[in-house]
DNA sequence: CGAAAGCATTGTAAAATGCTTTCGGTGCATTACT
């Protein structure tokens, strides 16, 4: 029988010592305990983490968490084991010694007890191993865990396209999926669904605002002014506080002209040494350091509660990247300043980034390797048959996959019948560029949150698909309106409003999309092939460019 | 896509101009070296 109410709520008193819960945290486990598969979308610190832990040791077996860092890991199983006061977790990756791999599976095959191992943490190359894939379906499994899931969008198509074969781990273990994240637009929740191959699963948002973080931005012409204006602004901002740029030099630039100026500050990327990145981190939290002027290395994981500021010198990719930055300021409620500088020249650096095309020649290879099989093949027999280069190879793979050229079952992969190489690649293709399409509307959005002149926060959190007032009378735009007199009551916007907010349309070229937002006379429509359309209202009633759906 | 570095041109000396090339984020795992 499936652990009751009271059931998580003793157990989350006497294994971990909560005595309540947070809203949408009891509602997200007894989901999960139940056999639901969940996304579950809450702030970090609100207390995610319980959210997986202790369904799991309320339950039989074993939990299977994946999450993307290494060090993340080990901050949860610490965590874990602290709490219980014996070794409860396992991290599991390459840096560990056989021995201990063996000790893990030994101690996750025991019959429930103190030393029977209740969690598993596992990055998604570790399950992409089909020897690991083989031990986890022999255990006892409690629940397949998904940490940070938007990681799987983010990152799943070609950084880390191990992302792209956790739907294989789901389908091997058939036990409930929780997806955590800290944000998630409604199309990255579609896409977290689907790659994981969730059925119906149970969305569980604890809402976006967070009214203690002061919005605003400006908008510069020339690259030097901006980047007087950040140092300026940096050096008058109550510490500590975050500068978030765009390439590792400018991290070293700017924390350098910062330490001129004789404050505290360093610079922090993906490409200093690791015992720099955990000294640069440990400062920041004790508050050894002013301003960490980082790339989007620094973030993940960090909890620390009194950041005052953080500030953007180059606009991020996505209005959900930002938010995860912005976010980590003001944990602690107080008063915070976010402030985004912008150039629209520094859109560039972001489109060059998300600019990946596909190896069509390599396709056809992989393709015709699957084609030739009448029986499914495995991942690794198509690899060292084909010679590419791993991360190569599970990205195209994905795409064959994903563009429906290939089918995946539990025996591996299979040509779908019919479907020949040209098809296949053509396919593969326009699948890759639809998703570049939508990639380019999410930097769009991000412009139109730095370009615009209405209330910021409404912006933000329409795009999350939450309802907001016409304004929130704490950001630089709601701010200059009322110095300026403007008073706009709800109801009282010059725009027409010809669609609800989160209705569906539907687009004679685009398709059904979500009217998401209403912006300076414009219509934001969020379609599901096309990704972000902004049109304008009047053109839509005149033309009937939108019918409801 | 845009910034910055590298290089050649100009026209008789040095530095300024303009064209071409290069470079840019995130982490896992693995491998070849000290």
């Amino acid at each position: 029988m499936s652990p009751s109410r009271a059931d998580l709520q003793r157990t989350a008193s006497e294994v971990f010592g909560w005595e309540d819960f947070r809203p949408g945290q009891l509602e997200a486990m007894e989901a999960a305990v139940n056999g639901r598969d969940v996304i579950c979308v809450m702030p970090t610190g609100a207390g995610k983490s319980a959210v997986y832990q202790v369904p799991a040791m309320a339950l039989e077996g074993t939990a299977v968490v994946i999450s993307p860092l290494i060090a993340l890991q080990r901050d949860q199983a610490d965590g874990i084991n602290e709490a219980t006061g014996a070794t409860r977790a396992y991290v599991l990756n390459s840096a560990q010694p056989q021995g201990y791999w063996d000790e893990a599976w030994a101690a996750a095959s025991r019959a429930e007890g103190p030393e029977k191992a209740k969690f598993l943490f596992l990055g998604p190359e570790q399950v992409a191993r089909e020897e690991v894939l083989d031990q986890l379906r022999g255990l006892k499994v409690s629940l397949v865990v998904i940490d940070e899931a938007h990681c799987v969008s983010a990152w799943g198509h070609d950084f880390r396209p191990d992302y792209l074969q956790l739907d294989q781990l789901v389908r091997a273990l058939g036990k409930p999926v929780v997806a955590l994240t800290a944000t998630a637009a409604p199309p990255v929740r579609a896409e977290i669904g689907e790659q994981l191959g969730m059925s119906s699963p149970q969305e569980i948002s604890l809402g976006f605002d967070r009214p203690n973080l002061h919005l605003a931005a400006a908008r510069y012409e020339d690259a030097e002014d901006k980047r007087r204006a950040v140092l300026e602004q940096a050096g008058t901002l109550e510490f500590p506080g975050l500068v978030y740029v765009a390439t590792r030099k400018e991290t070293e630039e700017y924390a350098e002209a910062l330490q001129e100026a004789g404050l505290r500050a360093d610079a922090y990327h993906a490409g200093r040494s690791h015992e720099d990145r955990h000294r640069i981190h440990e400062q920041f939290l004790s508050d050894e350091l002013d301003i960490v002027v980082a790339t989007t290395a620094f973030g993940m994981g960090i909890d620390k509660p009194n950041v005052r500021f953080v500030v953007h010198a180059d606009i991020p990719d996505s209005i959900d990247s930002y938010y995860q930055e912005i976010g980590r300021g003001g944990r602690d409620g107080e008063p915070t300043e976010i402030f985004l500088h912008y150039r629209a020249e520094d859109l560039g650096i972001r489109r060059f980034f998300a600019a990946k095309a596909p190896d069509e020649e390599a396709l056809v290879r992989l393709f015709r390797a699957v084609k030739k099989r009448s029986e499914p093949v495995s991942a690794a027999e198509l690899r060292d048959e084909l010679d590419l280069n791993p991360r190569r190879f599970a990205s195209l793979l994905g795409l064959l996959e994903q563009s429906g050229s290939v089918t995946v079952s539990e025996d591996g992969y299979l040509a779908r019948d019919g479907v020949g190489a040209k098809t296949a690649v053509k396919s593969a293709v326009e699948f890759s560029e639809q998703r570049q399409n939508i990639e380019e509307s999410r930097l769009e959005m991000m412009r139109q949150f730095a370009e615009t002149s209405e209330c910021r926060r409404r912006l933000l959190l329409n795009y999350f698909g939450e309802d907001a007032p016409d304004m929130c009378g704490y950001c630089d735009n709601c701010e200059r309106a009322e110095a300026d007199g403007e008073e706009l009551g709800p109801g009282e916007s010059e725009t027409p409003q010809p669609f609800p907010l989160q209705s569906g349309v539907v687009h004679a070229e685009w398709g059904p999309g979500t009217v998401m937002s209403y912006e300076d006379e414009t219509v934001t429509v969020l379609f599901e092939s096309e990704g972000y359309k902004t049109l304008s209202v009047e053109l839509v009633l005149e033309k009937g460019l939108l019918e409801p759906a």
